[in-house]
DNA sequence: GCGACGATTGGCT
DNA sequence: GCCAATCGTCGCC
């Protein structure tokens, strides 16, 4: 949850210092300084100069370890979701991690935030749910590491496993 | 100081 | 299915 709106997280890759895919593996930079600091922070990035993308930092011993949300189920705020992004159906909301940057309103100023207090909001899961892994996506290297990970058979998946 | 490129998306062919 | 948009960062001159 980002304030006060969100979902279930239902797709996610995992990255660190060795992956040559990984925005970590050339060592520490100014740009990927949060995914050197403490975890349990949020780490994000601008895309392709368009899109804000949002990671959970991870690995308190071998820093430059994390993980990239890719997609949530919207639950949350649907239409304060619906009106940032300009569309009318729930399952285009969060299928990605721009949509779901531009859904949050992540904005670069949530770089390095703990994520245990606001904006941020971390609710446990439920119930045991299904988890399902495969190759990553939208890389072009260390394609084939099947370090993503989603939810079995959830609709709001950006892509299907 | 300058050029190349990317953990993407959305629109057009 | 393919390709352009768009800009902060990184790497090299």
């Amino acid at each position: 949850m980002v304030n006060g709106v969100g979902g279930i997280i239902v797709e996610a890759e995992a990255y660190d210092q060795l992956d040559p895919a990984s925005h970590t593996f050339v060592g520490p930079t100014k740009r990927n300084a949060a995914m050197f600091g403490a975890p349990g922070c949020a780490y994000v990035y601008r895309s392709y100069g368009i899109h804000w993308c949002l990671n959970f930092v991870c690995e308190a011993e071998r820093h430059g370890a994390g993980v990239l949300i890719r997609a949530i189920e919207p639950i949350v705020g649907l239409q304060t979701m619906m009106e940032r992004r300009g569309v009318d159906k729930i399952g285009l909301l969060c299928s990605g991690p721009g949509k779901l940057g531009q859904a949050l309103a992540i904005v670069h100023d949530y770089n390095g935030m703990p994520l245990n207090k606001p904006p941020f909001e971390l609710i446990p899961a439920k119930k045991y749910v299904d988890v399902i892994c495969g190759p990553r996506i939208g890389i072009s290297k260390a394609v084939d590491l099947p370090w993503r990970f989603g939810l079995s058979g959830s609709a709001f998946l950006s892509r299907s496993f």
